[in-house]
DNA sequence: CCGTAGACTGGAAACGTTTCCAACAGCGGT
DNA sequence: ACCGCTGTTGGAAACGTTTCCAGTCTACGG
């Protein structure tokens, strides 16, 4: 096992030709034909095969993304991951997982790690932002993609997505279907998705015609304990809403758990909508109506934004914004006989 | 932005001393006081830091593991994959994500490119294995740990867990449940994790004592489309089974919605079990109850046993197996009102 | 038959780092 | 006063690749 790997120079030796004529006749510019099938054939009997990082070295390009996020079990990010990869590895890119961890300190201790050269650029959703992150951003030594809020004051690539108006689909959905009562479940409101959607419900809720009562609750973290227990809470309130629009997949599930716990009926009784779109949404019973963010969508788009840059490191930076949508399924509308057992 | 970075020539110039000085007072060895001071500071002022080519090209070493895998969109790929992470992130690893494909000549494919020596081991999940597959990760040109089934005959280090002793569990729970018809839901029997826990219920089933009916179905492959499916025909047959046991958290996902269907209630007409324990099973309504195959330690476990390999590659092959663990839920059990609604 | 363009080849440098080896200074002991 | 040892430094090689540049050879047109 673990034999030592033949290197151009072996190859050159053994078709009895020169180390520069080797490369060429390999790579595939400027040599002759019978130099081509006789370097070929010696590197074929060694079984060589380049080293990626004498390559890297001398064209100074790793062929290595990376992808950087708080959590890589989080199953958003994860969707966003096989986008990206899906997009680069034919293009010979390898993916590189980080983890920013969940401040913006250590996402800035990231970022300046980059210095070191081991990648040719990054997409990197950072759970929290501050200045000094975006300083860090600008000065990186490699194109980074941002995921997540748009950057366009500071002229960095990002991808983003309309979180806000995708809330606002959400409520303008229950508010449709007649519900009056509208229960907004957020989380922690100092991270990039809670502070936005808050915004979008802030501004749903106060459109002229608007015509519910509304009442918020803030989860402790996106997950679906947290989502139960501040469920709870909106539940017990003096009017019980018939409806809780949930910032993420998670929440929603929490709050329909929370929903039956007190006998209540969905979506009879409280039509839940989730945000994400997740799988763990689509096969939950009931199927959870949820504005999808278009997960994998924003991971090819960064993915396609890094090729650019990349190619041309002096590329204007771009903004992308990724369009929302509305799945309707079972948590809000009733549409078999499964969730009315 | 993108401006070129400081180099360690550079650095000596500035520092007025040589570049073997220069590494050396940075690197920590065999220099004094004064002079790590003053290359220090000259670093400082330049923003230097080692670029990880030259330093992999000059080491054979790139601090890089890759992790190979079929898909890494599955929950239970991404669960192990954040326990390679969490152990390998601390030594100073980077974790390189790679697809598989699902077909063993595609695994052959991708372990052979390792060649190209971009990373110092592989830690592999090959969904389909063949003779071929097994030959190229002998001959291998870095250790590669292998996650799935057992590879002691061919002196291959594995991490495997004994799944076919968890479908055990699971049947014995429900029948303990004094359930007396058990339908068994398998994925493709073609695939490693199919044909282990195929042979898991053979064995099961085969003992002295037992005393139950059964029946099997097996699914197109490991998905929630496909459990539905197969869960149908399980419950059409003539003696409805009374206990379902599924090869995956997902199928299970599929039995309950096929029951649910059918107007069955769960657990009390259906016992349904899943594998896998995953984050969706765990959430889902009812919570699954499931055989935990230790997916975040299989993880670290196998990333240990790369640790060991990078740091002695002549260290001989080890295999371990990672227990399971059956986790009693609500699909099997009444344990409060939520599901009985 | 000569000159020259064109096709091809080989030598050598370069990418950025670490480390072997030799050189040198200072110092204590004989 | 000399020897050798220790601690520190600098020169140079090496890792594996690509590519610039100069040189050689062939063939063709004049």
């Amino acid at each position: 096992m673990t034999s030592t790997r033949a290197t151009l120079i072996q190859v050159a030796e053994r078709a009895g030709v020169s180390l520069a004529s080797t490369s060429r006749a390999l790579h595939g510019t400027g040599a002759s034909k019978a130099m081509v099938e006789r370097v070929r054939a010696a590197a074929a009997e060694l079984g060589y095969s380049a080293d990626a990082i004498g390559r890297s070295l001398r064209l100074k390009k790793t062929s290595q993304i990376a992808f950087a996020v708080a959590d890589i079990g989080n199953p958003v990010y994860v969707e966003i991951m096989r986008g990206i990869h899906e997009v680069l590895a034919p293009h010979g890119y390898r993916v590189v997982v980080m983890s920013t961890g969940d401040t913006a300190a250590s996402t800035t201790e990231l970022t300046h790690s980059l210095h070191g050269g081991f990648v040719d650029g990054m997409i990197v959703i950072p759970l929290r932002t501050d200045d000094e992150l975006i300083e860090q951003i600008g000065r990186a030594p490699v194109p980074v993609v941002v995921i997540g809020r748009a950057m366009s004051d500071r002229g960095i690539s990002s991808v983003s997505t309309d979180s806000a108006a995708g809330i606002g689909a959400a409520v303008q959905h229950v508010v449709s279907l007649g519900r009056r009562r509208i229960g907004f479940l957020n989380g922690p409101l100092d991270t990039t998705p809670g502070s936005s959607r808050q915004r979008g419900f802030d501004e749903a809720v106060s459109a002229k015609d608007f015509a519910a009562k509304t009442d918020v609750e803030v989860a402790a973290d996106f997950t679906v304990a947290a989502g139960i227990e501040a469920a709870r809470k909106l539940l017990d309130r003096p009017h019980r809403p018939d409806a809780i629009v949930a910032a993420n997949d998670l929440l929603a599930i929490g709050a329909v758990r929370a929903a039956r716990e007190l006998g209540l009926s969905i979506p009879r009784d409280v039509a839940v909508t989730g945000m994400d779109d997740t799988e763990l949404g689509q096969v939950f019973l009931p199927r959870l109506t949820s504005v999808s963010l278009g997960s994998a969508e924003r991971g090819r788009a960064a993915a396609r934004l890094m090729l650019g840059l990349t190619d041309d490191a002096d590329a204007p930076a771009r903004q992308i914004s990724v369009g929302t949508e509305l799945f309707v399924r079972e948590s809000t509308v009733d549409q078999n006989v499964e969730d009315a057992e």
